[in-house]
Order: structure tokens, then C-alpha cells, then sequence
DNA sequence: GTCTATAACCGGATAGAC
DNA sequence: GTCTATCCGGTTATAGAC
């Protein structure tokens, strides 16, 4: 509200400009944050107790963190990189469609097992547009880019072709399945969570089945109406920000 | 934490227990809360604010809301209260499918106009699983109800036929559907939240469309598998509550 | 038993000294 | 870059008035 942005902003998520010391001193805070989330959950993780872990001060944790949130960007970009990981063999291996997604799929609830209790709170602030934690704020851009990368590997990487307009927006609408995917997980209470396996399982298959038909003469003119609703939300956004859906 | 409910618990939502007066004073300190939400948002609205406003103590405001989440509760009610006057006149009037949808749909939306920025911050809240504020969680479920109700009605009263299994389903998915566009008029800063009118009038055609073509040879095997997942997952929840998506 | 008011507590966040 | 001292607001405890 009262924006007297004086002076410089709090390193947050980029580590360049940090000395040698900072950067130490900023991961050892990131990493008992996470432990402590793993641990207790988020909200019961008070900042006072984080700085303390760390043996930091809490004025200290706040000069590498605005937030208690911002904590949680590092946890995104972990996540990130240890499904990237764990995909990596399966795109290697495999060249059916939908083996290949709900293998991808597969290994994000697998890589997120251990935060599944956190990933609940996580959600919470993440789903306020405002927050730069939400999937669709422009902080997360870089992120979200990468996942929708690794999702146009899927299908390029896959034995069925499919044609330009379609190609091209495909995965984004897959990282939207993606999203729709963590959401139902992070509700999902059944043991180890067996109900979002099933889910992908299922709506894998139906997915690539659908990716299949789009071409076909009888669904040409919705997956036209589709491809085309698509390009103008993406298109008609006023000012910076919120473009890319 | 330390969790001793020796005492009865407040009152809450449930108006019953409350006299005469107590039913004002509640509806007072409501009143004043919505209005602070809508003016200035919700976290820059304090409940020491809203006792103010509505001339009572803070600890007399908590007495008839658990917590300032719980103020959340009355927005739904009164919006779905809102949303269901609206919708009255198109279902009336109205047969065609797509007519009927999106009428709904914009009639939603047009009616929650003014907490457009505070819908954000109580998306918030709302995502959390463990929340009762969340549209899936227990305490939610007799205005997910009623909405879902809603929706029958939407294809219920239209010239289209549908068969038994879909039929069952396709209020709740229809509700689904709708959480999403709420999801994405959230995320929608476009002037007037124009983008979420045009998605409505895109995606209510889609989906007509699309319920038209479920029962057509080609897509049968692929509506059958959906059905069949939805049933599904909706049958193999252990334990009580979240059963139903 | 129904309701109101006051005084804490606790933890996220900030200011400013070193 | 690190600390200590505060602020601020959600929440709770509790004392009592009707």
C-alpha cells in the first residue's frame, strides 16, 4: 500500500549479487526452512524458529527472504529440477504418448511425496494472483516456461505428430492438465495418495486419445474453436503481466 | 495445538441458537466486514476495524465468527444467494443449451463484480484443503450443492437430451467447469474482466457442443472411460468427507 | 445461559544501530 | 550483512454484565 521503495530491494530469488558469505548464509536459512517444512508444515514454522536453526538472527532471515513466503520459491525451483531428474530416463526410453505423459506425471507426485502436507499450505498462498508465488505470476515465468518446455518434449519426443496450431499450443493446455493434476493431489487424502495415481492413469490414456482425434473431420471445428479461443486470451491482454495465461 | 474446546463452540454460520439481538449484532459486524472487503481488501481489512464499524468489541466480533475466514462464509452465502435471483429470469426464459450455460455462467460473474479484487485474497484461503472455506471441503458442501443443483437445472430445462450415466455426472462436472472460470476471472485483470466474458462465450458454445457430441460412435468409448474414472474416484475415497470431488 | 468488554499472547514484518 | 528492539494485527483468555 504505502510503496516507498528507498532502497535496493532484498536479494530474494537471485543469488548474483551476493558475496561468497551471503550465499551461505542465505542457503543454510533456505535449508532449514525446508527441513522445518517437511517437518511441521508450513504454518506451524514460525520465522523466529527458522532464523534460529540457521543461526541466524531474525532480522538476518528477512534481509534474504521479503517473506515468509519467498521461502517457498526455493522449494519450487528444487522441485523443479529433481522431477526434471527423475524424467529424464523416461523420455529417453519411451515413445508412446501416453506412457511418456503419465510417466512425467508419475514422477512429479513421486519427486513431491515428501511435501505433500506442505504442498497444501504452499497452495494456499500460491492461488492469490497477487502473490509472486502464484503458477501464473509473471516471477514464476521462468519456471512455468521450463515445465511447459519439458511438456513439448513429451509430445515431440513421442510416434504421434501433430500438426502446426495445435503443436503449438499443446503444451501449454498440457501444463494446464499439469496444474489440474497438482490440485487434485494436493487434495487428495487417500493413502499415498493412490487416488491421483489412478487419475493419472486414467486421464493419461484419455488425453493422448483426445490428442489422437483432434485431427479427426468430426472434431475439426471444436479443436478450430479451441486452438482459436486460446490464441486470443493469449492475445488481447492489456499492459505487461498475466499474458500468458 | 493445545486443543481444550472445554467450552460450547461460537456460534458460526449456524443462525439458530441466536436471539433477536444476537442475530443483528451478527448481521451488523457482516455487513461492516463485506463492505471493508469490498473497499479496501481483505488483509488490509482488520477485525478491529470491523468491530468498530459495526460498533461492537473485538472480542464480541469473535464471539460470532471464529475467525476472520469465517466472515468468508456469509460472502458465499449472500453471492450464491445473488447469483441464484439472477439466473432466475434466463432459465425461465431460455432453452438452448449454450444460451442457458452461459447465461449462468456471465450471470456468476456479473454478480461478483464488486469483490473482484477481494476474491482474490479469499481464493486465498480457499485453496487450502484443510480449509472450510475450500469449495471441496465438508463445510462447504451444501452451497457446492445447491450450485451443483443449479447446473442440473441449467441442463435439465434445456432442449437437450442426455443420457442416464452422463446425466448423473455432468452437474458436477458442469461445476467443475465453472470453478475454473472463477479461477480464471480471478486471475483476470483485463478491464471489466472482458477476458472472462469472452472465455465464457467461447468455452459455454464448446461445451454444448461437446455434450451434444458425447453420445456420437466416435467419442463413445472416450465418454465411457471418463464416466468411468469419475465414478471411480469418486467411490474409492476411504474414511468420510472429500468424497466427493 | 447469553452476551460484551478488556487485556494479553504470539508471530510476521520493519527500523535502525552497529 | 547482521543484530536488537518494536510494531502491528490475528487470536485467545478471562472477567463480568445482562
Amino acid at each position: 500500500m504505502s510503496g516507498s521503495r528507498t532502497r535496493e530491494p532484498p536479494p530474494g530469488a537471485v543469488n548474483e549479487a551476493l558475496t561468497e558469505r551471503g550465499r551461505l548464509t542465505r542457503s543454510r536459512i533456505l535449508d532449514a526452512a525446508l527441513e522445518l517444512f517437511r517437518e511441521r508444515g508450513y504454518e506451524q514454522t514460525t520465522m523466529r524458529r527458522v532464523a534460529r536453526e540457521a543461526g541466524v538472527s531474525l532480522g538476518n532471515a528477512y534481509y534474504y527472504f521479503r517473506s515468509k513466503e519467498h521461502l517457498i520459491q526455493g522449494y519450487y525451483a528444487r522441485s523443479h529440477d529433481d522431477h526434471l531428474a527423475a524424467c529424464t530416463p523416461i523420455l529417453e526410453r519411451e515413445t508412446g504418448l501416453r506412457t511418456r505423459l503419465r510417466g512425467v506425471l508419475e514422477a512429479k507426485i513421486a519427486t513431491s511425496a515428501a511435501y505433500h502436507q506442505f504442498a497444501g499450505a504452499l497452495f494456499k498462498t500460491a492461488a492469490d494472483p497477487r502473490s509472486p508465488l502464484s503458477p501464473f505470476s509473471d516471477e514464476s515465468e521462468p519456471t512455468r516456461r521450463e515445465a511447459t518446455r519439458l511438456l513439448e518434449r513429451v509430445v515431440e519426443g513421442s510416434d504421434v505428430r501433430v500438426s502446426g496450431d495445435l503443436a503449438r499450443e499443446l503444451p501449454h493446455l498440457l501444463w494446464l492438465y499439469l496444474m489440474g493434476v497438482i490440485l487434485f493431489w494436493i487434495h487428495d487424502d487417500s493413502p499415498r495418495t493412490r487416488r491421483t495415481y489412478r487419475l493419472i492413469e486414467h486421464t493419461s490414456s484419455l488425453v493422448a486419445r483426445l490428442i489422437r482425434l483432434a485431427g479427426n473431420p468430426l472434431l475439426r471445428p471444436l479443436t478450430d474453436s479451441t486452438l482459436r479461443l486460446l490464441r486470443e486470451l493469449r492475445e488481447d491482454g492489456e499492459g505487461p503481466g498475466r499474458q500468458s495465461l
